[in-house]
DNA sequence: CTTTTTTCTGCAACCTGGTTGCAAAGAAGT
DNA sequence: ACTTCTTTGCAACCAGGTTGCAGAAAAAAG
């Protein structure tokens, strides 16, 4: 993706673009699944952890980008599609796999709802399945 | 709950009852909402953190106990249910409030089940709401 | 009922991921 | 160019979780 064009995303959501957060952003695009933090720190050797820390945090903030609990202690993060304003309860679920320790974005499935006992504010879902992926569990079969 | 009863439990599920996994055990009796491992170490003075970590642990390999992820860093825990055999994929979602720190059981509302892409095996779901919990939403309403 | 073996426990130390304080570097405004 | 505000890297810190180890307790063997 295009520096300018990462740089009007950013203003869109009211973030002032850096170049380390260019650079941020850019090491989400191409990738498909989410990303922990210190994956990012390895696929941005230049930054240091903090800087990038900071990144993501302001990132969150903005809903530039969106966290992703998969039950690990590491969270993951995976950028925000729509453009500007973003509906948090409309998400897809992820899957953890136990074996190998990715998750996985299932954007083709969005979260199901549900309803709420009265006075109950929901903000936002978070979905998880946890078990085994195609890869690895044709790997298990294989044996 | 009575000591034997609890005992009974834990030999159910395979897990060899002891002073201390009776403590454990019985601290969540009486609380309904999930407790995290901290919470546990106040609950238990007499005990070392260090063996309350270790009896959850067995506890969750033996299906004694579920572990439930808010979000938050820390990882709380209820105890499942079911006596022996327990379907994980049948459970209750939790609501997080994101003003007061607390995780709810919503035991009536049980986790609505989606169609995973071919050969993705599941083995647990988590589904937690995250937003205002009805005290925090009236003490809100208030000001 | 002693001895042997196994399991369980408390303590302290450690690890990992996340977070902050601070001073220098950089960008923006005047 | 000079001031002001923002961003950055470094190091240090923090919290929650986890492990190694040696002594205590329980179970098994004699």
């Amino acid at each position: 993706m295009k520096n300018n064009e990462i740089v009007e995303r950013l203003k869109a959501k009211g973030v002032h673009a850096t170049a380390n957060r260019l650079l941020v952003y850019d090491a989400f695009t191409g990738l498909h699944n989410p990303v922990s933090l210190s994956a990012l720190e390895t696929l941005l050797p230049t930054m240091d952890k903090s800087s990038i820390f900071r990144a993501v945090r302001l990132f969150l903030k903005h809903d530039v980008l969106h966290a992703i609990d998969d039950g690990t202690k590491q969270v993951k993060y995976e950028i925000c599609p729509s453009q500007n304003e973003c509906d948090a309860t409309q998400r897809h679920i992820h899957f953890y796999c136990e074996r190998c320790g990715q998750t996985f974005c299932l954007d083709d499935i969005s979260i199901p709802t549900v309803e709420l006992p009265e006075s109950y504010a929901a903000h936002s879902i978070n979905y998880i399945v946890k078990g085994t992926c195609p890869s690895c569990r044709s790997k298990a079969l294989q044996k």
